[in-house]
RNA sequence: GGCGAGAUAGCUCAGCUGGUUAGAGCGCAUGAUUCAUAAUCAUGAGGUCCGGGGUUCAAGUCCCCGUCUCGCUACCA
């Protein structure tokens, strides 16, 4: 076991084109947050660095739309992240940003870095320009017709109408986004990370080194290393990003990957001039939390780049935590599926803590898993206020109405309240280990036991009994209840910091430190607590109600947007002879099949009257292939043939599609001889 | 199609390298209790451990074949 000095723990940038919601927390910035309080409880040397990620085409894409510059776009969601961050009591000790000077010159000096020790290969290759804005046009800005569905509003990576991905290459009429016009193909020079290069090092890092991650996280990189590495481009043509410091180079920005992980290093720079200190000394551990989508940058790109610089250390650990859906439905920013944090703290104020304790609770740590609001509003009445809040209350009120807020002196103890007390450190050390392996959900609950026991330690020596016969032997056992609630304090900061600050400070005392856990003499006697107040409150009905209200109104919303995308404006008028010149003929489908190691293709022998053809179709998705067979149906017959997986498609299959991308063939609607002409 | 992860009580999840009657929290039922936000405490009911084969003295745990969910990836004229 490898000792270590300090820390550096890293949080997953968020992405400055939208404000944060639940998922996110759970995934990554709550966890990281307790793991980092539990360390500076512990007194260790720890840096945690994070900050928004502001490159990259969706800011521009949606500058656009909104017609504002990018940097509006990025300056408005920074600070907005930003200051929900700070609203939950997530405790940066840095939120950066990628638009920041430092970085601009980590990065480009990080670039540059690599580039003279010849650790980048260059290639030449064709892509769309456009002569009038004069620029390269990513795939996102370029505009067509969707091969696919015919949707004439399809972006160069993906059709929005039928979620198709693809290369701005195989548009139909291809436009350029930006000015309308039609772009052409031109040389572009890229530079790329070779990857491959550096397979054998990540091979015996992770597959030899690290069989302790998580096993989500271990398989995803094995699956990455057997599949082989390719070299991935680090730059692209764009005027939204930093540039890339080499002569010639005009145009080009760094690719946001390859920029975004070194804003850790940035905002580590901007934290402390000690900076080199965290990122290359082997004695410093660093963590990555991530959710499951950054898996691959995290333990394959970004370690490649680290190791091709030479100077910096790797992660020790690499904890990826797979995603939260809401209410049974993915998480989803353009649907504003999502409780947002900004809004949850408007309409929650003071109840910071819960959101943080349901969203650790039920963090998707080994699947995915389901927030709603019942078991939001279920955990904070039956777990938050019945055990936790309902402990110290009693506690603190017992203390009140018995001694007036003076703590009573510890007398003899029995042998059950030593079996009591004796948990505290078993139920330190759990939480510890815990912690330290990255399983929050565990070492919360192994926290909450804390409370739990002393609702058992009052149950079983019932002092507002004894307090009639026995008053000596009452003050001992309000004494341990009391150092129990003094225990909470300690045990609950790092997931509650919130309700932490507030037992403190009822009880009267500065934060102990984690040491003092499982202590029972953190409150001497006679020292005076304060006047208790309710550490939660209840959750009516309700306020859930109005929760999912909202979220019903967003479906309402998506589906009225639906409806309102579902008739697709009419396209450009065409000519009588172009038209003509289209040969659709009703035909049969002889057989059917699919296509082996496809998931949307299916072969079709299909009788046109003319002869007996080959059609390859997209429709696997859609049909069993029995279902075809037999079936009339419209085939375009004289579309250029095209090869597909091996088999040579002659002519294509009409069909009708819905928004939601569904498809069914079109037939006559009486049976009519082979080969019947459409027109 | 390939690859990765998951599937265990009504719900959310533990079960490490195979070993006594499969565990926890919540919910539910019953009882106790009243200091406490009708909170608490005790007891109990609830499981063909996704399905089917196999290895073994012994399988939730290992192997093979399927099914379903999520993610990555190829294909979509």
């Amino acid at each position: 076991m490898k000792k270590f000095k300090r820390h550096l723990v890293t949080s997953a940038l968020p992405y400055a084109n939208g404000p944060v919601h639940i998922g996110h927390l759970a995934g990554v910035y709550v966890p990281s947050d307790i793991y980092v309080r539990y360390l500076r409880l512990r007194g260790e040397d720890v840096v945690w660095v994070c900050g928004s990620d502001e490159h990259g085409v969706p800011i521009t894409i949606k500058a656009r739309q909104e017609g504002v510059t990018p940097q509006d776009i990025v300056d408005k969601y920074h600070y907005m992240i930003k200051s929900s961050f700070e609203g939950l009591g997530i405790s940066f000790d840095i939120y950066s940003r990628t638009t920041s000077a430092t970085h601009h010159k980590t990065a480009s000096d990080f670039f540059r870095t690599l580039y003279d020790k010849g650790e980048f290969t260059e290639k030449t290759t064709m892509q769309f320009y456009d002569e009038e804005a004069k620029q390269f046009l990513a795939d996102r800005y370029v505009m067509g017709t969707c091969p696919h569905c015919q949707n004439d509003k399809a972006y160069g990576d993906q059709c929005e109408s039928c979620g198709t991905t693809l290369n701005s290459i195989d548009l139909i009429n291809p436009r350029s986004a930006i000015s309308g016009s039609v772009p052409v193909m031109r040389e572009t020079k890229h530079w790329y990370l070779p990857l491959d290069k550096h397979e054998p090092m990540l091979r015996k890092w992770i597959l030899d080194g690290h069989k302790e991650w998580k096993a989500n996280v271990y398989g995803q990189c094995k699956s990455w290393l057997d599949l082989g590495l390719q070299p991935r481009a680090v730059s692209r043509d764009l005027d939204w990003g930093i540039p890339v410091p080499v002569e010639g180079a005009e145009g080009k920005v760094l690719y946001v990957w390859f920029d975004a992980p070194i804003g850790y290093i940035s905002a580590t720079k901007d934290l402390t001039p000690d900076w080199e200190k965290y990122w290359k000394s082997e004695d410093t551990k660093m963590v990555h939390f991530i959710g499951k989508d950054n898996i691959v940058f995290h333990c394959i790109v970004f370690p490649a780049m680290l190791h091709a610089h030479g100077e910096y250390i790797l992660p020790e650990n690499v904890p990826g935590n797979e995603f939260l859906n809401l209410e049974g439905d993915k998480i989803s920013t353009s649907r504003n599926w999502a409780v947002w944090l900004h809004e949850y703290l408007e309409d929650f104020p003071g109840k910071e803590d819960v959101l943080r304790y349901v969203l650790c609770a039920n963090a998707p740590e080994t699947k995915d898993n389901d927030f709603t609001w019942k078991d939001f509003q279920a955990r904070n009445n039956n777990e938050l206020v019945a055990v936790l809040g309902n402990f110290v209350n009693r506690a603190l009120v017992l203390t009140q109405k018995y001694y007036e807020g003076a703590v009573p002196a510890m007398g003899e103890l029995t042998q059950y309240d030593k079996d009591i007390l004796s948990e505290l450190p078993e139920i330190k050390s759990a939480v510890e280990e815990n912690i330290e392996n990255y399983r929050f959900r565990e070492a919360l609950k192994e926290a909450m036991n804390i409370a739990r026991l002393g609702n058992k330690y009052l149950a079983d020596t019932e002092p507002w009994k004894l307090i009639k016969t026995d008053p000596e032997r009452v003050k001992t056992i309000m004494n341990i209840a009391l150092q129990i609630t003094a225990n909470l304090a300690i045990v609950v900061e790092p997931f509650m910091p919130f309700t932490s600050a507030k037992i403190l400070k009822m009880i009267g005392k500065e934060p102990f430190g984690w040491d003092a856990l499982g202590r029972t003499d953190l409150l001497a006697a006679g020292h005076v607590i304060a006047e208790p107040q309710l550490l939660f409150e209840k959750i009516e009905d309700s306020v859930i109600e109005a929760q999912l209200e909202k979220l019903a109104a967003s479906r309402k919303a998506n589906a009225a947007k639906e409806n309102g995308k579902k008739i697709e404006e009419q396209k450009g008028s065409v000519s009588f002879d172009d038209f003509g010149g289209m040969d659709i003929r009703v035909a049969t489908v002889l057989e059917a099949e699919k296509i082996a190691k496809t998931k949307k293709l299916l072969k079709l022998t299909i009788d046109t009257g003319i002869d007996k053809r080959t059609i390859v179709s997209g429709i696997a998705e859609h049909y069993e292939p029995a279902d075809l067979v037999g079936k009339q149906i419209l085939v375009l017959v004289n579309l250029e043939p095209r090869e597909l997986k091996g088999v040579m498609s002659q002519g294509m299959i009409l069909m009708a599609t819905d928004p939601s991308g569904k498809m069914v063939v079109v037939s006559p609607t009486e049976k009519m001889p082979n080969g019947a002409v459409i027109g």
